[in-house]
DNA sequence: TCCCAGGTCCTAC
DNA sequence: GTAGGACCTGGG
């Protein structure tokens, strides 16, 4: 089964873009992308999408395809809504085709909550180690073998040791606390589906809720934008903090509000994000997004030439 | 061998 | 409210 899209879309840049962690790049005479989102197996080249397998009986796949890659959202329009930039817009012409996701809430929560502290590689491997560990094998005809992400139950009742084979290190204790809260229904991500951002916030931050663990305003930020697909959210990472620091600085806080040191502490990620998301507009994650991918892959392009 | 990574929690002031 | 340290582990 397979659907081709006319929207403007670039794989490379959406699957590299740090929002998710399950999709490679294919090598060879198939090149191009394979991944595993809800279950199934999916590979995509250039504007064309290929359902290979599943866990289940999928229903419409056109459907999910249109909806877990955001095709209806009008980039064009979400674009004009930007205040002007030069830096923004460089990024806008430079990842043109870059989309926000729309993942599953539960694995979308558990593979930020593994980002604590960890680069992206290694947030990767150790997905990829739970859900070999832990989740359902997908049936499949190609070299290699793919597995659906773990339920909340089989994570929920997981061992530490179980846990940590998988490289997730000190935060098994907040994987295990999350999972547990959802399979026993305390936690009910779905509720977030009908709820605002700020609503999500009060909901997702442990301390804000005391029904997550492990998960403080960036994940949260990230799982709000990148599952629940609320625009206004504006992770606040490193990059992204000095990213502001370096080319934001003026137009976002030249009033009379105080100024920014550049420091990141709870109280300073709280009004940076709300002055993120006065300046940026109600599709700041997108901006985000965008951003994000530019300052990467400048940091990386300086690395590699230093 | 060492430093650091898409942060969060905990403790002490 | 906030500063400082601890935290598993693998990649570079």
């Amino acid at each position: 089964m397979s659907y081709r899209t006319k929207a403007v879309f670039d794989p490379s840049f959406t699957f590299q873009s740090g929002q998710a962690f399950r999709w490679a790049r294919q090598f060879g005479e198939q090149s191009g992308w394979i991944g595993v989102a809800q279950g199934k197996l999916i590979a995509v080249r250039k504007n064309c999408f290929e359902l290979l397998s599943s866990v289940d009986e999928s229903g419409n796949f056109e459907k999910f395809v249109r909806q877990y890659f955001s095709l209806d959202d009008s980039l064009q329009k979400i674009h004009t809504t930007f205040p002007r930039n030069r830096y923004l817009e460089s990024a806008l012409l430079q990842y043109s085709g870059l989309r926000l996701l729309r993942q599953d809430p539960f694995e979308c929560l558990i593979s930020f909550v593994c980002s604590i502290n960890k680069n992206i590689p290694a947030i990767k491997a150790c997905i990829e180690q739970m859900a070999r560990k832990f989740g359902e094998r997908i049936p499949a005809k190609l070299g290699g073998e793919f597995f659906a992400f773990p339920t909340p139950e089989k994570l929920g009742k997981a061992t530490k040791s179980d846990l940590m084979s998988c490289g997730v290190g000190f935060r098994w204790k907040y994987i295990k606390f999350i999972a547990s809260k959802v399979h026993e229904g305390e936690l009910d991500l779905r509720i977030l589906n009908g709820e605002s951002y700020s609503e999500g916030r009060r909901f997702l931050i442990s301390k804000l809720s005391g029904l997550t663990y492990g998960v403080g305003p960036k994940v949260c930020d990230c799982s709000l934008l990148y599952s629940y697909h609320k625009l206004e959210a504006f992770p606040i990472d490193v990059w992204i903090a000095r990213c502001l620091k370096q080319h934001f600085l003026k137009p976002m806080f030249s009033d009379k509000q105080e100024p920014w040191t550049g420091s990141l502490t709870p109280a300073s990620y709280e009004r940076l994000s709300k002055r993120a998301r006065e300046y940026f507009g109600k599709y700041a994650g997108y901006a985000q997004l965008y951003l994000y991918a530019k300052m990467r892959s400048e940091a990386t392009r300086s690395r590699s030439t230093a």
